[in-house]
DNA sequence: GTCTAACCATACGGCAGCGTATGGAAGGGT
DNA sequence: ACCCTTCCATACGCTGCCGTATGGTTAGAC
């Protein structure tokens, strides 16, 4: 046989939402995906908005991984540098940011990617007020400097920048007063 | 009488484009919103796509318009921040062209939102170089900046940064290395 | 005042996706 | 061997939007 979990679905959810958009994350397109029907989904879910919200929260799983785990690197510069390093080197995380952040009109998506995108924020401020950096001063770099990471997302998106986004680590770097490697 | 024109309904999809997404252009919402039917809409365009069209013309003459007003300004470090100021002052079109970018599955919207993407960049890299600023190192810090500007709309539109654009201009600014006010 | 072109309202058919109902298959417990 | 739980397929009705057809209304030319 080839039976799914609720888990399934929520992963194919998420895949289908950062390559389509809010509006691939329908039940019978993700059933034809995953070789089955809408009797396994409703099955497994209550209804879309449910799905919406499984494959959300497997999203903000990942950023807490990734904050757990750099949290163990004392430096904040390398901690800082590190998570440029990683952020930049998969384009999968900052595509599923940007397509949540424009499907934000749906409550439930803008809560979730609200908390965090405020979650990713307050953990770079941080580290930047660790190196002495006053606190409205690490806000603002850190404001545009996760913005810039957003929108090279989306001019990549367009194919207005074609540079991959690794070639763009240091002028990142250089932008929240950090030093260079 | 309260007849409408062509030009009234482009000018609505835009403005639904800007507040709910691509989605929201949609005819018979938008024929509601002006008051009116389908029936209006019909007789003015062949389509949906191409009241699609019409509205992108619009957005895309409005930054033929800024350059236009721009190139006048013979020095490049004043004419790099009027653009920011006007920019940052201008929450509307920053929330277009993110919505845009994420309606870029309509080839229709890339082609239209990539072009004007580029030639914004390219206006931007130029005023770089004018500066003296080698042509790689321009490139970049106008992608980054450029991204910021974008990425930080986005940030506020999920209220994860409720500070107004203009508090960042200094630091924008100063990403792209051009002298502080 | 009449005629005509421009403009709009309404009714209809079609399609895609949501959610429900219901029956069936598959496999483990006993 | 049987049953019961788990899981899935199919059929159906509903809604929202697209596009068409057709008839009505208004403004101005004459």
């Amino acid at each position: 046989m080839n039976r799914l979990s609720a888990g399934d679905w929520a992963k194919a959810a998420l895949e289908a939402l950062a390559e389509g958009g809010p509006a691939a994350v329908a039940v019978e397109p993700i059933a034809v995906r995953l070789g089955t029907t809408k009797g396994s989904f409703y099955w497994h879910f209550r209804n879309r908005r449910a799905l919406v919200e499984a494959a959300l929260e497997l999203w903000e799983q990942d950023t807490e991984r990734m904050i757990a785990a750099l949290d163990g690197v004392g430096d904040p510069a390398l901690r800082m540098r590190t998570l440029l390093e990683n952020a930049m080197a998969d384009p999968v995380d900052s595509a599923i940011s940007f397509r949540l952040i424009s499907a934000a009109d749906d409550p439930a998506i803008a809560e979730v990617v609200r908390r965090v995108s405020k979650r990713r924020l307050e953990f770079m401020q941080t580290a930047l007020e660790e190196m002495g950096t006053p606190s409205d001063v690490a806000r603002r770099r850190i404001v545009v400097g996760y913005g810039s990471y957003l929108g090279m997302a989306a001019l990549r998106r367009i194919g207005a920048s074609d540079e991959p986004l690794t070639d763009f680590i240091d002028q990142v770097m250089a932008e929240i007063a950090l030093p260079p490697s």
